[in-house]
DNA sequence: TTTTTAAATTAAAATAATTCTAAACCCCTT
DNA sequence: AAGGGGTTTAGAATTATTTTAATTTAAAAA
């Protein structure tokens, strides 16, 4: 064996199509280990830095870019000029809090949608994305 | 009877706090005459100019707000940096063509969702959107 | 291992959508 | 007609994101 032993980002970067650099391998480690994320690029850039990864911002947007056509995330879009990268994979929805900016997570299995009418000719349906604004309960 | 005969938008705004100004009146009338709409600020805009009326995009932008507040209308975000604004106030929901960009309304009459978790605590349901994203049927 | 090549990264400028600012303006009341 | 405060405006500022062009680096070729 050479230099076998390759981490597991890396295989699963090599199987996305993705060079296994060393920004995208440390942005795969913060992202993907431990549990599901919700964070934006600026959010995503500040906790590399302050991890001592040297990476430009738009190195973070190309990344989760490239993460998300690769299915390794995706993007939820709640708010103008607020994009949320979501590294939770299973089929689910969102609980959006208005007043924190708070992503909570709604397991698709339980949900179901019914009467949803035939999608406008000539088109599929390619996902259904299902927002619940909450705000705090007292003082609407 | 004085000034009486006073244009039943102008109506609506002051009924919403508005003083009819030419400007608000003049958009009113395009938003809210004729079938519902989706449209952004850059386009009620441009169709303002081709209708005759200066105005300026910050007015369009701060009447979208004030009447969207005074449920004239609500707005849509489908897309990271893109805001609709939709006159149709019934209760609803969207296809969202993504090649197009088209909006098409769900009548959420028919529509049942069931299976909904509650909301975190603390919180309370503001609205729930569903958004259906198509995209042209051949040809994915 | 060195060289080559193409992909990836970067700083900085560019873009897009929206908001802010401060001055000019106009709707309404007196 | 006049005054006052809400409204509009041009233009600058902001925010989020993308593009550009040059530099660096990973992986293949030699």
């Amino acid at each position: 064996m050479t230099t076998t032993r390759d981490g597991a980002y890396a295989a699963r970067l090599r199987a996305a199509g993705l060079r296994p650099t060393r920004q995208r391998l440390a942005l795969a480690k913060l992202l993907l280990a431990g549990p599901n994320r919700h964070i934006t690029a600026e959010q995503l850039h500040r906790e590399a830095e302050l991890n001592g990864l040297r990476v430009s911002l738009a190195t973070v947007y190309n990344t989760l870019h490239q993460f998300t056509e690769s299915q390794l995330m995706r993007e939820v879009v709640v708010e103008p000029g607020r994009v949320y990268f979501d590294t939770n994979m299973t089929p689910h929805h969102h609980f959006y809090n208005v007043a924190t900016g708070a992503l909570t997570d709604i397991d698709a299995d339980n949900l179901e949608i019914r009467g949803l009418p035939a999608p406008p000719a000539g088109t599929a349906v390619a996902s259904v994305d299902v927002i619940v604004r909450v705000s705090d309960e007292k003082r609407n």
